[in-house]
DNA sequence: GGATAGTAGAGAGTGCCGCTATCCATTCAG
DNA sequence: CTGAATGGATAGCGGCACTCTCTACTATCC
């Protein structure tokens, strides 16, 4: 309780309605607000910060589908202090021509294509220079994976269901796909590996 | 400079060889160690505690390689303390037995579960509750992933090398999972929504 | 009417985490 | 011999997400 009063002095939740000046009343509305913002932080991982733009993006009107989910994207992919290795940018622009962007595109834009560059930077900081083949493949099986989300969002009725179904399917089904993804590996290390022995020692 | 002699004193990186009392040498499986450490902090975002887990489940030895998998997944997935909804529970049990899983799964049993469980209950308690209808889509995708991720994996030659590409390529490939899932969005919302409106408010 | 309990609002305080700064003894270079 | 540098250990710092406390007020029960 005395969070829910934190994250009012946030701004996190709008403030109830005064029915005196020691009572305030708060609807239905304030409660999934309450939700979500738990949903992000304890799902999403976000920061309070974060939290706080990602509500700003939901809550600003007048713009379109498309770049409401840029916005919200943005807001959700904070950027992290890995410094680029311009190798690892090269990869991401070899990777969206061979999408067929012909543009040149600067990754530092949108934290969207700053955190796959930084991603590729320290993979190869460590040796990994050929993480980036599998953007590829990544993308390959994202496509269906993508064409779900958009199923998902696409039979919500009204605009505040579709914008948060945004948000809610993007973060939730982030981790979502990460417990997936580490059940896939185990199911094929099972099927493939079974329990034969380590390689040796180098 | 001084971060590394708090990871040493943290055990994250072994110490080095005195050639005198006041002077150590560290080789480049020091550097490589330590490079490992500042990837999983920055890209994996763990914790020092988690990595020091992870740290330990790298060094184990004596186990198999099916077992290892299983043993870093634990480790690079630690549980949130979301409380589980016992219907989100079922849905990872269905999620199971559809994929001819016969045996009951305790899911509290694998941090991984518990993840996929805690995940979807959280959805469940914004309103979402047919977020499970995702997974089997989510697993359609990923077989593809998970498939280039041991091909990845499977290419490593020495013991050490598939061990640290198990971590590496799960926690790395998660970002980049990630940034690409968004890169995708975006180009669904791009090619099906282009510039239509917002449906009108609720 | 008076005691009790509860609430809003705001500022200060707390605990944890990931460093960072300082100190000292030693030791090696010049 | 002097000065810079290193290893090792201890203490301190800054940010963040709360949490506590205090005050002023009110609503309610007796």
């Amino acid at each position: 309780m005395p969070t829910i009063k934190y994250y009012l002095r946030e701004g996190l939740l709008p403030a109830g309605v005064l029915t005196s000046p020691n009572q305030a009343h708060y609807d239905d509305e304030h409660v999934r607000r309450l939700r979500l913002v738990r949903a992000l932080v304890d799902v999403g991982g976000l920061s309070i910060a974060s939290v706080r733009e990602v509500l700003a993006a939901i809550d600003t009107r007048d713009e379109s589908l498309h770049s409401k989910l840029g916005a919200v994207q943005e807001a959700i992919s904070q950027p992290s202090s890995v410094e680029l290795d311009p190798l690892a940018i090269e990869d991401v622009q070899g990777f969206f021509e061979r999408q067929g962007e012909t543009e040149c595109v600067d990754v530092t834009e949108s934290n969207v294509t700053h955190m796959l560059a930084a991603a590729l930077s320290v993979a190869r900081s460590i040796g990994h220079d050929h993480f980036r083949d599998l953007l590829d493949p990544y993308l390959e099986g994202l496509k269906i994976i993508a064409q779900a989300d958009v199923d998902y969002i696409a039979r919500r009725g009204s605009r505040d269901d579709v914008i948060e179904a945004m948000v809610v399917g993007t973060l939730i089904g982030d981790t979502v796909l990460k417990a997936v993804r580490r059940l896939a590996h185990a199911q094929v290390s099972r099927d493939v590996i079974g329990d034969a022995p380590l390689p040796p020692p180098s």
